[in-house]
Formats: C-alpha cells, sequence, structure tokens
DNA sequence: TCTGGGGTCCTAGGACCC
DNA sequence: TCTGGGGTCCTAGGACCC
C-alpha cells in the first residue's frame, strides 16, 4: 500500500473568511491588504483574473481596483485566526492526531495512508470539503499523492483544473497523465522553487515540473544544495520530508513594524520599540518560554533610492534567560540609543527575541550562566569522570572539554576557568 | 506620495579568545 | 616576541515559505 499525504487548504483564505462575515463580498472582486493597507495579501478568484499579483503595492493598482469595482478591506488576523482553529479542527475529525500536521494557518497535512483500505481517498476528501463548507462556510481544495512535494503541487491542480472539482489525486492517474500535466506546470510552481532557483533552472533548461523531475538529485544536490536534492526526490516519489504533527517550539519571536510616516527623531522609535517588546514578550509568555538574546534593528525606507539609507541592527546577550519585560524594554532602549543616527528618515524598526528555551528548563550554572537541565546534568558527569580519572586537584573546565568535547566554552573567557574546589560545582536538585 | 509581517535555514567575514 | 590553529560570537545578508 502506497503511501498517501494530502494538502488541505483554504482558497483565497483571508478573503474566503471575509465572506462568511459578509455574504454580500461573495462573486465580487475583493483585496485583503496588510498592515497599513500597504500591500495586496489575498485576492478573489475575480482580482486574481485581473491579473493582479500576490504582494502588489496597493498604491499601484488603485485606478484598476477603481475601475474594476475591487472591494479593499484591511486585514483582520484574529478573525482569521479563529476560523483557522474551526477548519483545523474539523480536519481532526477525520484523522487521528498523528496523522495531522498543522502546517500554516490555511494549510494542513493528512497522512491517509491507512484510509486507503476503508474508504476511496477522492471520495473520503470530497466528504471533508463538503463538511468544511456546510459547517463553516469555507471553500478548500485537496492534494493527494505520496510526498508532501507530490501533494502540494496537486492542490495546485486541484484548483488549477476545475474537471477535479477540487480533489486531485495522484494515485489516481496514469503515468503519462502525470507527465504531461507536468510538462505543463512551471516549476516555479514546485514548493521550494522560488525566484532566484527559477531563473538558474532556466539557465540549465529546466522550465517545467516535467524537466525538474527527470533530473538527476544528485547533481542538482552538488549543483544548488541539499534542499533542491530533496525537493526533486520528493517530486519523484521518494519520501524525504516526514509529516510532523507536534509543534516544533519556535526558535525567535519576531515583532516589527513598518511606519506610516517617517520618522526622525529617536522618541517615537522608542515607544515603538517600547510596543514591540510588550507584543513579543507576550508571546514568548505565552509559549512557556524565557529568552537570552534580544535584538533591535532600524532601518530607512529601502524603496527610496534616492534617499540615504541606514540599517543597524544590534544584539544584548542575557547572562541569564528572562521573560521579564521590564529588564528586556531596558535592553531594547539602550540598544536603540547604541544605533540611533540622526539624519536619516526612518520607515521601519523591530525587536527580535532569540535563543528562546522552555522557562522550567532552565536553572544557572555555577558562572550564572543559564543551562538546561540536561546540560547541566552532563557537566556533572564530565566533572565526575575528572576526579575519578585526575582526582579533584585537575577539575578545570578545559580538563571537562576532554571528556565532553562538544562541551560549550563561551562562559571561559569572562569567569573564572578554573573551579576552586568541589562545592563550587552545581547542584542537583 | 503611497511598497506587510512572521518564520526557517544557511553562509561568510571580522573581532576576539585560548 | 613571533607564529599558527581552533573556536565562539556578532553582524549582515540571501534564499525560501505562508
Amino acid at each position: 500500500m502506497s503511501r498517501a499525504i494530502a494538502l488541505v487548504d483554504v482558497n483565497n483564505c483571508y478573503v474566503s473568511c471575509e465572506r462568511v462575515f459578509n455574504p454580500k463580498l461573495i462573486g465580487k472582486p475583493v483585496v485583503v491588504l496588510s498592515n497599513n493597507d500597504g500591500c495586496a495579501v489575498a485576492r478573489s478568484a475575480e482580482v486574481k483574473a485581473l491579473g493582479i499579483k500576490m504582494g502588489v503595492p496597493w498604491f499601484q493598482i488603485k485606478d484598476l481596483a477603481k475601475q474594476h469595482g475591487i472591494i479593499a478591506l484591511s486585514s483582520n488576523y484574529t478573525l482569521y485566526a479563529e476560523m483557522s482553529n474551526r477548519f483545523m479542527s474539523i480536519l481532526g475529525d477525520y484523522v487521528t492526531p498523528d496523522e495531522r500536521e498543522i502546517y500554516s494557518i490555511d494549510e494542513c497535512f493528512l497522512d491517509l495512508t491507512t484510509y486507503q483500505r476503508l474508504f476511496d481517498l477522492t471520495s473520503y476528501t470530497q466528504d471533508m470539503r463538503q463538511r468544511i463548507n456546510k459547517w463553516i462556510g469555507l471553500p478548500v481544495s485537496v492534494g493527494i499523492g505520496t510526498t508532501k512535494t507530490q501533494a502540494k503541487l496537486m492542490n495546485h491542480w486541484a484548483k488549477k483544473f476545475p474537471q477535479f472539482n477540487g480533489v486531485c489525486n495522484i494515485l489516481e492517474m496514469d503515468a503519462p497523465t502525470i507527465h504531461r500535466r507536468m510538462q505543463k506546470t512551471p516549476v516555479n510552481e514546485v514548493w521550494g522553487i522560488g525566484r532566484q532557483q527559477t531563473k538558474a533552472l532556466a539557465a540549465m533548461g529546466i522550465v517545467t515540473v516535467a524537466d525538474l523531475t527527470a533530473s538527476d538529485p544528485h547533481v542538482m544536490q552538488k549543483r544548488f544544495s541539499v534542499v533542491m536534492g530533496r525537493t526533486i526526490q520528493e517530486l519523484q516519489g521518494i519520501v524525504c520530508y516526514e509529516l510532523e504533527p507536534l509543534q516544533p517550539t519556535r526558535k525567535q519571536i519576531v515583532s516589527s513594524r513598518s511606519f506610516g510616516e517617517l520618522i526622525t527623531t529617536i522618541e517615537p522609535l522608542r515607544q515603538a520599540i517600547c510596543h514591540y517588546v510588550r507584543n513579543a514578550v507576550t508571546k514568548l509568555r505565552a509559549d512557556g518560554s524565557v529568552c537570552s538574546l534580544i535584538s533591535v534593528y532600524i532601518r530607512t525606507n529601502h524603496f527610496r533610492e534616492q534617499d540615504p539609507q541606514y540599517y543597524k541592527s544590534v544584539s544584548i546577550r542575557l547572562h541569564t534567560p528572562t521573560d521579564d519585560l521590564l529588564l528586556l524594554n531596558a535592553l531594547a532602549t539602550q540598544a536603540l540609543q547604541e544605533i540611533f543616527k540622526a539624519g536619516f528618515n526612518y520607515k521601519k524598526a523591530g525587536v527580535m527575541l532569540s535563543d528562546l528555551k522552555p522557562a522550567n528548563q532552565v536553572t544557572q550554572d555555577l558562572f550564572g550562566n543559564a543551562v538546561t537541565d540536561e546540560k547541566r546534568e552532563r557537566l556533572i558527569h564530565a566533572i565526575e569522570a575528572v576526579v575519578e580519572r585526575f582526582g579533584k586537584s585537575h577539575i578545570n573546565l578545559g580538563t571537562v572539554k576532554k571528556v565532553i568535547p562538544d562541551w560549550e566554552m563561551k562562559t571561559a573567557n569572562r569567569s573564572p576557568n578554573y573551579l576552586t574546589s568541589w562545592e563550587d560545582l552545581p547542584l542537583v536538585t
């Protein structure tokens, strides 16, 4: 029995969500705009038909929009998140938790391998589509393949060819048909192939999905990257990416925003940064994490090439990981003062919290640095091994490092390199 | 005049330390 | 005093994704 991975996604997600609550928008050309109403981030089918691309600045299409009666809405992410929860929860009725990977706000991978025995997968997923539409009013498409990359491609076909009626299943297609459709699909539709790669591939004569699928993954991996090699294998049906049902905890939290107007002085920047820190710390605490590094950046408007440009960021490392708002705010303000330069028109600023760790796993080592329980245990074992081999008088970080070669020595240059006594060792709680 | 925000992964060079 | 190698950290930037 072959593996069967489905990708279910909401068509024109943000526009569809808005239509659920305002049915007058149905059948009309609608766009949803980003913050500051800057760019189009979602387009209805009617708008796509006018040739308006994803992410175009609103001011560039304003005239066209007027001409065709396009309705522009500011985004409402709280609403979209709520609709997303309901969508994912309905999918949860069809599979077990470890057969579902929530990939983004509007996309979900499902492992349907075992369901092939009991159901026809096309009708099974058609049932999902209908239920989602009936219960929460969202239109969805389904692509089914043996790998995630194939499922993504099938999802694209499900939208592109009306005869599929929203579900495209590669397992039901014969090889010549697949090949013919791949020949007609441009290579940039493949998951992981962006603008730059498309250009580089075109220079080698690879322009369609069929071309890429026929290429040698090992040769291409050397020429491009390991990611490219995997993408090709996945297109060929060789699994490189497993389903990841458990959301990995994120590694950084970013809070940033463009300003509606240009800023020249430090005070409004300070207020903005203060706001971003609060925003990021709220997320940090919701995750139950603490951070060890805070970065702040400010920049001018890079679209205004005629203006003098400035971009500067600075990071501050914390001795002890924290989620303390006041402390992080003070550090961010200090960072801002370091990088601020008068004489520029600032357009954007941001704060990044990184080196995140679960708050409950963090303790301090004898230098006052935070270590996870796991690391501390390894340190203690190493020291015990040193004592056993060389005796107590030889306990120093250098010897410890001989026992654990990959032990991080980053504290060695700021703190005493030598332990003075056995009693200095971290306590085991 | 007006051009989003939040992520991941990878690479490279310079400063600095042992 | 001169030399080299190995390592970390920081900054910057590029590529991709939604």
